[in-house]
This record gives C-alpha cells, structure tokens and sequence, in this order.
DNA sequence: AGCACGCCGACT
DNA sequence: GTCGGCGTGCTC
C-alpha cells in the first residue's frame, strides 16, 4: 500500500491526531512541503489545515483517502519558532495540533484567504517625550537585559506602581530597536488602552500596532503580516498576540505577568505567559515579566535561580507608599455596606477637592432577592445560582448565563409580597453614594456601565475632567489605568478572598489589593487606602499592609510549599458537563479508575461539583490530577488519554482537560 | 467540535 | 400527512 506523497495534514477539530490525504490535482509535489495551508474535504464539510509531513504510507486504507481540494500557500504560513511553539503547546497542554495551529493563525488566514495585505505603516510621533534620568535600579535593569541580548534569559521585573517599570520597558525596547530588533509586549485584557499605545507610538519613530479583540479581522491580519515582513517593529497586544510571527523579534515583555487574562479559559487553554518564556527559550532572546505584585510561580522560579529578579524600588520623592486603615466591619456602624468611617473619608477628600475610589468586585444591585417571610431566594433555572437583582434594567440576572426574568411582586414559594433584595452589588453602592454626595459626580465602572462601544472611554474622560468625583467600580477599574487625582482608595468588601475554597483566592486578593492601592496617591498627593473587613486580625491582611507584597508572597509561597500545591506540584483538572450529576461523574469516577496504575506519582482528588455545580442546565464535576513532576504528569497524562479515547465515547459528557488551570475549587 | 442521519411529537 | 426536536456516530 505504498504510494508516493501522502499528506499528514493537522486540521481544526479537537481529535487528537492527524488526518491523511492525497495530493490535489494539478498540484506540482515539489510545491507540498510541511507548513502549508491546504483546503480538505472533511466529512461533509471543508477544513483548512496544515501539512505537516509528505509520508509514503498510511495506516488507512487507500480507498479511503480522499484527495485535498486546494493548495493555499507557497511557503510556510507559520514561521519555525512558531510551528515548534505550537508542537510544545500541543504536546504540553494535550490540545489537538490542528486547533493548536489553527489558534495561532488570524481567523481570516484559518478561512483560507491570502496571507497578503497592503499596508502603509505610518510612523506617529517619535521621541517626543521628555527623557527622564533613570535611577540606579532602573539603569540597572536596563542594562541587564540590554546585555542579554541574543540569549534567552528570563527577568522577573518587580516593581511597585510609580517605580517607573514602564520606563525601563521603553529603554529597552529602544536599545532593541537600535540594533534592528523587533519586540513584542504582552498586556492583560483589561489594559489595552488607547493611551498605552499612545505611549509608545509618541516614543518610538517606528511603526507600532495594536492587537486585540476589539480590530476588526482585516486590521488584525494587516498588523500578524506586518509583523511577519518586519514592518511593524512593535505589536502590543492581549494573550492570542503571543502566536504573532516576527522576522527578527529581539525581545518579548509580559507586563502584568501576574494577570489571570493570560490563561485562554476555552479549547486550547494555554497560559500566555508561559508559552511567552517557552517562545523566548526556542528564539533564544531574553523576556522581561514585569509585575508590581509577581504571581508565586514566577517568584518561585526566580528562587530556583531560573528567572533573573531585577527590582526597582519607589523612587525617592515620587509617589509614596499609601496609608492603610483596616475598618473592622464587626464594630462599625454600617449603612449598604459603607461604614461610617469610609463615608467620613470620602466625604473629606471630597471636601479637600480630592477623587475618591471605592472598589466592590460585584455588579449588579443586590446579589441575592430573598423572601423575608419563608427565605426563599430567587435562583437561576438553569444554574446553580442566585439571580442577580439589577436595578438599572429592572429584571433578575445570572451573570453565569443569559437568564433574565422580570422581578417577581410574589414569593413563588409562600405567596408573600415580603420581597427583597439582600447583599451589596456596584449599583446600589451607587444609589446610597448618590443619595450622600447629591452634588458630586458619581462615575460607576462595570461591565453593565462600559457594555456600550465607547462608554468605558467616556466615563474614562469624564473622570479625567471632574476634579472632584466618586469614582466606583468592579475589578475594571483596578487594572491599567492611572487616576493622578485620587487620594483615597476604598475596598468596600475585601473577606472573599481570604476563606475560599480557590487555593489561590488569597493570591489573588493581594495582587488586587495591591493594584487598587497603587491607584491612590500619585505625584504630590499622599494616598489613604482603607480596607472594609470582618477579619482585620488576619494574618494575610496584616502581612500585607504592614510588610507589603514581597513578604506577604512569601508566606504564601510556604504555604504552598508544606501544602504541596502548586507551584511546589503540577495540576490537571479534567471538567465534564452533564445533564446529570450522575453522568457527570460517572464519567470522571471511570478517569480515576484508570488513574490507579500510576498511583505512585499521581495523585488523584475528586470527582467534585464545580465551583458552579449546574451552569445552562448542565451539571459539572471536576477531577483533579496532581503531580510533583511536571513532566511525570504530563507523560502521564498522554498515556491517560489514549485510554479514555479507547473507551466507547459518551456523547452525553461534555469534557475537556485543563492543564495548569487558574481556578480550582 | 460540527454535521448528518434517524426516529418520535405538534402543525400548515 | 410533514417539519423539526436533539440522541448518537463519524471525520483521512
């Protein structure tokens, strides 16, 4: 059964393996090599995929091969460090090759258009801004990853807000520049502003462009070709701009590293930031992780001398350090969530013609609308939640589906009319602050106020022009934007983070608290931050405000350590979804049974609800695989699959497999 | 993941 | 009588 040029071909389906054609017709064999677009019928359907191999035979029967429709390119769409990028990803996160590939390709070259685009890359501004001198530890900083250039050498850059992380980022890119580099800067989500490529575009005479969500998929394609063809020397974009591909990349900076945004939370659920190091390793050039708050993977890795630490401390005569005040909910007097203290604050910096920030992770009016008479509460029908009260649009809400009702006048349960919402969201915070301050503006940021296009950037201009303001809002608020006349920072609600069932709830808190205190206090004003809670004499809490970040960090870091978790261990979480609990776990209790042969160095914990045990009807379990070798889970894990995908398939359970995943009940 | 095939309820 | 609901089977 051997014929010449068969062709591997990796296609966009979550299978995990590769699929067989012959030639196209007409199709000179010398034009077939690894790396081109090829368009196949696939079923009833036809998939553009990439060869990956020209073989002699296959394991399926000839009959069966069908030929390929189409040659689409006439090089390689994706340039090596990328294509091996994506060999690791795919191994290492056990995510088919073809969606690997297909996932790093912009959507209109996964369609099958032309890998061209003409392009004029205009140059806005260039070194318009004024050249600060930098202190020692910023020279020092830059010096350091200037000198290693050409090396991969990763750096965990920490730096608290102020400290002037940014200005070290400039100087090197520039040094990068200069010696005919390209560079690549990676941000979360949320602090893709127009003013931080703003930044950038009035530094450098070189074109600079944006990748993101929000471009339209022809801009986003011109940007992923004019990076390829080395015209645009700097891409700043959000986590799916790590697959861009560069003629000559110098440098990669990961700015926010700590930053959740950076793991893809669907299909092919990588960790931007790691496959940033991984992509730094292949090219060997140096990556800067910058964060003010460092995730304890990446200050673990700087204490097993992996990672380079390079810190700059405040500058002296800059921003300060802001004040902390813990107001112990227990004792205070506490009108909608907002103790006496608190509104006695606002109301003084308002006074002294100050911006005040208050923080409350939760949107909507009242989290939960509950029956006074028989405690009944409204839930989600097709959830294992509560129906968020929302104010503005007057109906209930699930914020983990599309669910809305009108509010119910009536207990459905008891017939009362003793109706109310209980529990503090954003938009009540709202109302209580409207009714104290009549006469300042109140400017609500949350994902219900910014849903329009455009209103983020007006309430953002709004808060620029008000002197004197309330600012609100969820975590959006937080990340990527500076607010110089803030003085006082309120956290209305800080206790989830401290008693989760999430091992890294308390990471996570800090890193937030942390951000949000770097909003108060910039340039001349001193800042104040207080800190609602009923827990005031925790140790993180106390750690935190009175030592700061760093040794807070590393108390977590030993907790993690005498826990095992990671990142002292390795985590797998398989997720199935089902229309029953039983179907769920049924499917996951036969994945444990077949984890029992590697029970010496593979721990297994679960099945468990999710931390939404029911979400859109469907009810989801979890199983945990751990392991203390990384590479122990994941060979373990390969082998693991296979077996599953010989057991007869259930189409009833929905799973999939989530390698060092982010949330974990 | 899609998408077609296939066998049971409410409609022009 | 059909239109279409989503259960399950397959993709070179």
């Amino acid at each position: 059964m051997s014929s010449p040029g068969i062709l591997r071909i990796a296609l966009p389906t979550p299978l995990r393996r590769l699929f067989d054609y012959l030639p196209p017709q007409a199709v000179d064999p010398k034009a077939l090599f690894p790396g081109v677009r090829v368009k196949v019928p696939f079923q009833s359907r036809t998939l553009v995929g990439i060869l990956t191999e020209v073989v002699s035979t296959s394991s399926i029967s000839h009959e069966k091969l069908k030929p390929a429709l189409e040659l689409l390119d006439q090089e390689a769409i994706l340039p090596p460090d990328i294509y091996q990028l994506c060999l690791w990803a795919a191994d290492y996160y056990h995510c088919s090759l073809g969606e690997v590939l297909s996932s790093a390709l912009p959507v209109l070259l996964r369609k099958g258009k032309p890998a061209e685009a003409k392009t004029k890359w205009p140059v806005s501004g260039g070194s318009t801004e004024p050249q600060l001198k930098l202190n020692d530890a910023q020279h020092y900083a830059v010096n350091s990853v200037c000198e290693a250039a050409n090396q991969f050498l990763p750096f965990l850059l920490d730096g608290v807000t102020g400290s002037g992380k940014t200005e070290v980022y400039l100087r090197s890119i520039a040094s990068m520049l200069q010696a005919g580099k390209q560079v690549l800067v990676l941000v979360p989500e949320i602090s893709l502003t127009p003013q931080t490529i703003e930044r950038f575009r009035a530094r450098f005479s070189v074109p600079v462009a944006a990748l993101h969500s929000g471009m339209t998929e022809l801009a986003r394609l011109k940007v992923w070709l004019g990076a390829r063809a080395n015209e645009v020397k700097i891409v700043i974009g959000t986590r799916s701009a790590i697959f861009t591909p560069f003629a000559e990349l110098g440098l990669i900076i990961v700015d926010e590293e700590h930053d959740q945004s950076f793991k893809q939370q669907d299909r092919f659920r990588y960790h931007a930031r790691d496959l940033a190091v991984m992509r730094a390793s292949i090219l060997r050039i140096p990556i800067v992780l910058g964060s003010a708050t460092p995730s304890l993977e990446s200050l673990l890795n700087v204490k097993r001398n992996r990672y380079t630490l390079l810190t700059l401390p405040l500058r002296a005569g800059d921003a300060k350090m802001p004040e902390y005040a813990l107001i112990d909910l227990r004792s205070a007097h506490i009108e909608e969530g907002m103790s006496d203290p608190l509104l006695q604050a606002v109301r003084h910096h308002l006074a002294e013609n100050n911006q005040v920030m208050l923080f409350l992770n939760r949107r909507g009016f009242a989290p939960v609308y509950y029956c006074t008479e028989c405690t009944w509460m409204a839930g989600c029908k097709r959830c294992d939640t509560r129906m968020v009260y929302h104010r503005t649009t007057k109906r209930l809400q699930c914020h983990h589906c599309d669910a809305q009702s009108a509010i119910p006048i009536q207990c459905t349960q008891c017939g009362s009319t003793a109706l109310q919402p209980v529990g503090l969201g954003t938009q009540r915070l709202e109302q209580l602050l409207t009714k104290q301050f009549p006469d300042t503006p109140i400017i609500r940021v949350d994902r219900d106020s910014t849903r329009r296009k455009g209103s983020m950037q007006s309430l953002l201009d709004q808060i620029h022009t008000e002197p004197k303001a309330i600012l609100l809002g969820t975590q959006m608020l937080a990340k990527g934007h500076h607010f110089p006349n803030v003085t006082l920072v309120g956290m209305v609600e800080a206790d989830s983070g401290l008693f989760s069932a999430d091992f890294r709830a308390a990471e996570q808190m800090g890193q937030l608290l942390m951000q949000v205190s770097g909003r108060a206090g910039r340039a001349e004003k001193p800042g104040t931050v207080m800190i609602q809670t009923r827990h005031p004499d925790h140790q993180s809490i106390q750690t935190l405000i009175h030592q700061g970040y760093q040794p807070f960090a590393q108390m977590l870091l030993t907790e993690r350590e005498q826990a095992i978790l990671p990142p002292f261990s390795y985590f797998a979480v398989f997720k199935a979804e089902a229309y029953t609990e039983e179907s769920a776990s049924g499917f996951l209790s036969m994945i444990k049974t077949l984890c029992a042969v590697a029970k010496e160095t593979i721990t297994v914990l679960g099945p468990v609800s999710a931390v939404i045990a029911k979400r859109k009807g469907l009810y989801c379990q979890q199983l945990l695989i751990k392991s203390n070798q990384r590479g122990v889970l994941q060979q373990f894990l390969k082998k693991l699959l296979m077996e599953i995908e010989k057991q007869p398939a259930k189409q009833s359970v929905k799973w999939v497999l989530d390698v060092d995943p982010v949330e974990v009940g």
